[in-house]
DNA sequence: AACAGCTACAACCGCAGACTT
DNA sequence: CAAGTCTGCGGTTGTAGCTGT
């Protein structure tokens, strides 16, 4: 018998062994997820719930997907990121087998490492007026990814000849010229507007901004 | 071979919102 | 309606393994 002052000093933490790992994934098994905490109790195991609930959802589950991201996988969470800045589970959502944490952790290490800070990006979105085309990259044509069927935004028609080159501003993501999204509509089209005024139709940015624009154009390399 | 630095990933922490009592 | 509990999310940290010197 023991006391609750007991039972929580009790509690694991670190590391998980594989008898822990087999007492989870035997349990949620047999009985299915359920109150985290309750799971934890009855599947004998001396971890809170919540660290059981992260163990399940980030490695033991089945429906994970194993191994390297994929290009169009990388790719459809650099675009997402540029949607919804750093709403992991929601990026996580259009990324089938992969999970928060693991795309929150390929961002932090491969593409966050590699570019300016998302606020200095901005930065340089505000202060560079002088603009220059940006060069076709992110999407590879033949890769599309139809974000804009997927999500529900607030979505304008540019004109038919928009160009059908990505771009970022501050908070926003123009895609394929067909479609403006972002978390402001009404933003997204004054931001597309003062930009079409001051160069024209279509979609510029500065060369630093193109340098740092996540090496996406690396990124479409490597698919080729 | 040994060490330092770097990278990738697993796991924890704190917080906020939802839910229950 | 308030307090307590649970759940999920995003930020952060710890560490094992790899690489370069």
């Amino acid at each position: 018998m023991s006391t609750l002052i007991e039972e929580e000093i009790e509690v694991r933490k670190g590391p998980w062994t594989t008898e822990e790992d087999t007492l989870l994934t035997h349990y949620i098994g047999r009985h299915g997820v359920g109150p985290w905490n309750m799971l934890a109790k009855c599947a004998g195991l001396k971890r809170s719930g919540k660290s059981c609930r992260l163990r399940w959802l980030n490695y033991l589950n089945p429906d994970i997907k194993r191994g390297n991201l994929t290009l169009q996988e990388q790719q459809l969470i650099l675009q997402l990121h540029s949607l919804w800045g750093n709403r992991w589970s929601k990026i996580a959502e259009h990324l089938p087998g992969r999970t928060d944490n693991e795309i929150k952790n390929y961002w932090r290490t491969r593409v966050q490492n590699k570019q300016p800070s998302s606020s200095s990006l901005k930065e340089m979105s505000s202060q560079f007026s002088v603009p220059c085309q940006l060069p076709e990259c992110i999407v590879p044509s033949g890769s599309v990814i139809n974000i804009s069927e997927q999500i529900e935004f607030p979505q304008h028609e540019t004109s038919p000849n928009a160009y059908a080159h990505t771009c970022v501003d501050n908070n926003n993501l123009v895609l394929n010229g067909s479609y403006n999204i972002g978390r402001s509509g009404q933003d997204m089209e004054a931001f597309r507007l003062a930009s079409m005024s001051a160069v024209g139709e279509g979609c510029w940015i500065c060369n630093e901004m193109t340098d740092s624009l996540w090496q996406c154009r690396e990124l479409g390399e490597m698919g080729n």
